[in-house]
DNA sequence: CTAATTTCAGTCAAACTGACATAC
DNA sequence: CGTATGTCAGTTCGACTGAAATTA
């Protein structure tokens, strides 16, 4: 006998699965997870990812503009570069112009890093949008753009 | 004079822009925000709407089963289940067929509490979407459905 | 015996806050 | 003076782990 609902399957209530913000986080929900699998084998973090991209990309740069390119806060970025330069994937040197600032690089451990980063995230981007179609993968890109 | 990178608009990293993972985990943080914003008035968070809901949809359940419905782990249940006690939003009842379950069940202040947090949802959901067409958005849904 | 359910005490990543020292 | 930068300590939310106690 069963006297409160706990048959087989106790599916996701009808309220959540019509908020875009529940399907969101849900989906959000996989991709994490299936970076940090990824990433587990490489003590890595998302920030990490982040940071390195960022100055990859915009060359010696203060933290302040580390954080707005990353979108991290600067104490988030505080930290972080503290355990990149930990392994010595970036460089803190003063800023000579500005004794607020410091430059942060990125040593070329740290762009190797970087680059094997990348490679395990795009395989995860495959996994990822596994059951879409090519037309999905184009939509999915523009409308998440859109809600940035 | 400037050294260093750190001029106005530090971009986001085209590397970055170009994961899908990416402008999911960004586009979820613009609704945590609005989310989260919109519930500090009343003091509340996702957990407990999802399991109020999971109450609401299915009835008086196990801690199991409302974890299978909200998607959150059975230690995760028995916390907000707590906070949601002490509110008397939920009512925890032993189960007599089987000692080692209780038998939750909301409230008539809990169901009250879930309409009027899924009034503040319905208003996020509108601000959160406002960029995109009605085609869009229902495009959004199909494809992040699938992406579950 | 094993398995299921609840509870407890944590970890971890990520986003964020407030305060402080320093330098502009 | 007020503002910008970096640092530090701490909070919150969410997802998750491991172990204990109880009972089926």
């Amino acid at each position: 006998m069963i006297a409160v609902q706990d048959r087989p399957n106790p599916s996701t209530p009808a309220m959540l699965q019509a908020l875009p913000s529940w399907l969101l986080s849900q989906a959000n929900v996989r991709a994490h997870r299936l970076i940090s699998d990824a990433f587990a084998d490489h003590a890595a973090t998302g920030h990490q990812v982040r940071v390195l991209a960022a100055l990859q990309e915009q060359g010696p740069s203060s933290q302040i503009s580390i954080g707005r390119a990353a979108h991290l806060d600067r104490s988030d970025v505080a930290r972080v570069l503290d355990s990149l330069a930990a392994d010595q994937f970036i460089r803190r040197r003063p800023d000579p112009s500005d004794g607020r600032r410091k430059i942060v690089s990125i040593t070329t451990k740290g762009s190797r890093r970087l680059r094997a980063l990348r490679h395990v995230l795009d395989a995860v981007q495959q996994e990822l949008l596994a059951p879409l179609t090519n037309q999905e993968r184009t939509d999915l890109r523009i409308i998440l753009a859109k809600l940035q």
